[in-house]
DNA sequence: TCGAGACTGTTATATTTTTTTCACAATTTT
DNA sequence: AAAATTGTGAAAAAAATATAACAGTCTCGA
């Protein structure tokens, strides 16, 4: 434990178990920005994290060292000692593992796509997009299949929240309900289709083009047929170490959107979200966050 | 502080030419371990390069800086900067919108997130507990609540094609399964929870604990309290702009499991690929990839 | 539900360290 | 030799740290 080959890091994250919960917040802040924060005055570390000034000393002392000038030799020293290394890259992820662990090369990957996807997204498209979701004169159906269910039961969780007149529709069912027969002109589809892309998919989304109603599909690289139907096309890149496609990319943009939305509606949101902090408290579903 | 494009290295040899003997002794001596020993105090550094204290403070004050804890600071902010590293700072991920659009804003936190959570992964613990949730012999158990519901139908889809002998259990129902309360001892549970933790999902896991059961934990970095029962943990950092937290981090150490997993068990996968495969061909649920 | 105990922030103070500055002598440079 | 540079020693000022006492809060077990 106390080897000499040990960093601080390592160190604070090991005893992060011992920890109680203002020492963990405060271990995770200095985690953040390591080891910069650390190095700065004892008083900038407890503002920074938010926790008071004794409970910073008191855990430097907890984590074995003398006082906080003990602590930030020894993280200058391991700093002195980093930059003098031959090993000076940081590029693997996971630093603990070797770069060709599969949690290096996956996140490789993962990082990949986000950048050529974001790469490709036109912001006008994307703030256009927002804009239609987040309107609530019109009735917001977001449909998923078989792999992408998950994302878009995800996406509708989070709308039913921020906005009311909405549907989930499991395009893989056998019953669709009857009024997404009767959309409007005015009304919105979030499609998700990924390869393989599905036939009830298309389906759905052929009706919802005839009824005249805007199409916001999320889709792979290689674009859904549902596309041609779309108004407006995101399409993630999906590629990773694996026997199967990668949908964090997807989620990525969802979870923007929904932010994004979110922001639009605010003020009605901030509402909604109360009510469902009310609901949650007098369930006692939740805990008290520790 | 003038020029937010020039490192205090820069700064330091730039002037190099104006400086006198002593100063020059000690800026060199500043750069020998950058930026490690400016991190000191000032007396240290006055020893560290053979000059006297007047000198250091002097010279401290001629680079431009208000005072020896001014140019402190602007080191550590440096430090900050570069510790981000390359990919987390300085770039745009969608190139067309202004760095400030919630595109960029986004995702960069989210990369952050990613980076900060994979470097605390322990990659033993990671390839550990894949090993577990892949024996077939052993019955799992998948469990998310209201927010994590999502990821773990995510996780249990693809685990359903590459091993038998699992369920999945939503903590928020109200019955759970019978056969739950019978776990053996050699039995895995994989448990989502992230704030706001949910006492169903702490219930399940008790239960799961004293029928001596394995336990793999995905929370958050303030991590759930069922944590003190899992055997493996790993808290992933969710922090979005945003009023929701986000998924994407977990998301990427989910698929990692999947692919992982799925490694490990290939031959078995194999086969149940090609017998799903086999299934939609028939039930010509898709279309043939175009 | 209640109470003991652990944890944390606040406030205050003592202590230590660090920084800044000074005057002046020694040394080097021009 | 004059001027600039540098170190010495010291001391004042400022900042940072360590510690204590205490009250409010939360947790956990009875």
């Amino acid at each position: 434990m106390t080897d000499a080959a040990q960093t601080i890091s390592d160190r604070i994250q090991e005893k992060l178990d011992h920890l109680t919960r203002a020492e963990r917040q405060l271990a995770l802040s200095i985690l953040e920005n390591y080891p910069a924060s650390g190095l700065g005055p004892l008083s900038a570390l407890a503002k920074d994290a938010n926790v008071s000034v004794p409970t910073v000393a008191r855990m430097v002392q907890k984590l074995g060292y003398k006082g906080y000038p003990d602590f930030q030799s020894e993280l200058r020293e391991e700093l002195r000692a980093k930059a003098k290394g031959p090993i000076a890259k940081h590029e693997t992820w996971a630093e603990a593992a070797p770069s060709e662990h599969l949690l290096n090369r996956f996140t490789d990957a993962v990082i990949d796509n986000i950048r050529l996807t974001l790469g490709q997204i036109d912001p006008d498209a994307f703030d256009e997009a927002c804009a239609l979701v987040a309107d609530p004169s019109r009735h917001l159906f977001i449909a998923g299949g078989r792999i992408t269910h998950t994302l878009a039961e995800y996406f509708f969780m989070h709308m039913q929240v921020i906005r009311p007149n909405l549907t989930h529709v499991q395009s893989t069912s056998s019953t669709w309900p009857h009024y997404l027969l009767n959309a409007k002109e005015d009304d919105v589809f979030v499609i998700f289709d990924v390869r393989r892309y599905e036939n009830n998919t298309l389906k759905l989304a052929e009706i919802a083009h005839a009824r005249g109603a805007k199409i916001v599909l999320f889709t792979d690289q290689w674009r859904s047929p549902v596309h041609h139907l779309a108004d407006i096309t995101f399409s993630c890149r999906i590629i990773a170490p694996s026997a199967w496609d990668s949908t964090t990319t997807t989620m990525l943009l969802v979870e923007t959107m929904i932010s994004s939305v979110q922001n639009l509606n605010w003020d009605e949101t901030k509402e909604r979200m109360e009510h469902l902090e009310e609901m949650f408290d007098q369930t006692k579903l939740f805990r008290k966050f520790t």
